[in-house]
DNA sequence: TGTACATCAGTGAACGCGCGTTCACTGATGTAC
DNA sequence: TGTACATCAGTGAACGCGCGTTCACTGATGTAC
């Protein structure tokens, strides 16, 4: 049942979407090959007909998560960088992780992980803070992006783990304010 | 081969308090009653005459976490708030999350855990942001504090997972000259 | 205080299960002439 | 353009392994009289 190539690049492609997706919303430990792959829509067994190794998945999928993240929510597309920081920083990503910012999302479990990945998460760190320091770039603007960049991630990070509703939107709540104020 | 009362309390407590340190080395879900086992000197056999499940576990771990690194690092017992913030930045705490911030070392995963260990998280969130907020603690100064608590633990979280050295330090350096800047 | 018995902390083998990875096989696709 | 053969994407069974959990057993500790 040999596939035309383009097909099996699509096929490579939807794996990687898939893995980003799985990674994102359950932990790259705690997702297994054989159900990232029912959700990629396959049997397992074809999984290193496209991969080496999980390994390789892990870093591609981070690598892609970056750029879904930055489109879904449209942190490129948004008028300001304030309204970039309001996406962010708002509960809709907050409450949907799977298709949010993996540095968020994952951002521990990355630090553990192989090489690649650890590279595809370190550019995909740079580029947000590459939004956040604005066209004009100045030296000064990409430190205090760099440090924005941070207190999103926390912010976010947090938010999705403490159990108090009202503790989680305070969170970002206050995030967001104190990140406009800086930037005014 | 039944132990004391004594000493199987002091069993117990040696059980959580390498899980507190492996879980923060290698990750939550990464991490087997096994080693666990084996890293706190018993069989495997024997953990579940101390705890329900894994899960029950990583609760109590998370609670033991926050206090062994509140304490470890000394957050309480430096003289000013400041010190508390730069020691939690200082590339110390960065290279050893073994026996560092457990929101930092596992914040994403802790996000995917259980109820009580969400709780005994958020207990810790909640400590971590009233000791920045100092003994006065008004309502401005733990708004203020939140978003600090926000920053450091992205920034280091960050700085654990970026590949280049240069960028690690340059988080940690920001965010503490943000932080420090912020309170004066 | 001494004796008899119940308790239970810790051991180590075993349970079923899912993990990452490998492999023989199928049959449509791609290639050579 | 048609035919013959090599390629290889995807399937599904199987590999060894370690996971969380259970269990029969041991023997020192704790308790009752």
């Amino acid at each position: 049942m040999r596939k035309s190539r383009e097909e099996a690049a699509q096929t490579r492609k939807r794996i990687v979407e898939a893995a980003a997706r799985e990674f994102r919303k359950n932990g790259i430990v705690a997702t297994g090959l054989n159900d990232l792959m029912k959700a990629a829509g396959l049997t397992h067994g074809g999984f290193y007909k496209h991969f080496e190794s999980k390994d390789q998945l892990v870093a591609e999928a981070c690598a892609a998560a970056v750029d879904a993240a930055i489109a879904s929510w449209g942190m490129e597309a948004q008028p300001t960088i304030n309204a970039a920081v309001a996406a962010y920083l708002s509960t809709r990503h907050r409450d949907d992780p799977a298709s949010g910012c993996p540095l968020a999302a994952i951002g521990s479990e990355l630090s553990r992980s192989g090489r690649e990945a650890r590279e595809a998460a370190t550019a995909g760190f740079v580029r947000l803070v590459d939004i956040l320091a604005g066209k004009a770039g100045t030296a000064e603007a990409r430190r205090r992006a760099l440090v924005a960049a941070a207190t999103m991630i926390g912010a976010v990070t947090m938010s999705r783990m403490v159990t108090d509703p009202e503790l989680s939107a305070e969170i970002l709540r206050e995030a967001e304010k104190s990140l406009m104020a800086a930037r005014s």
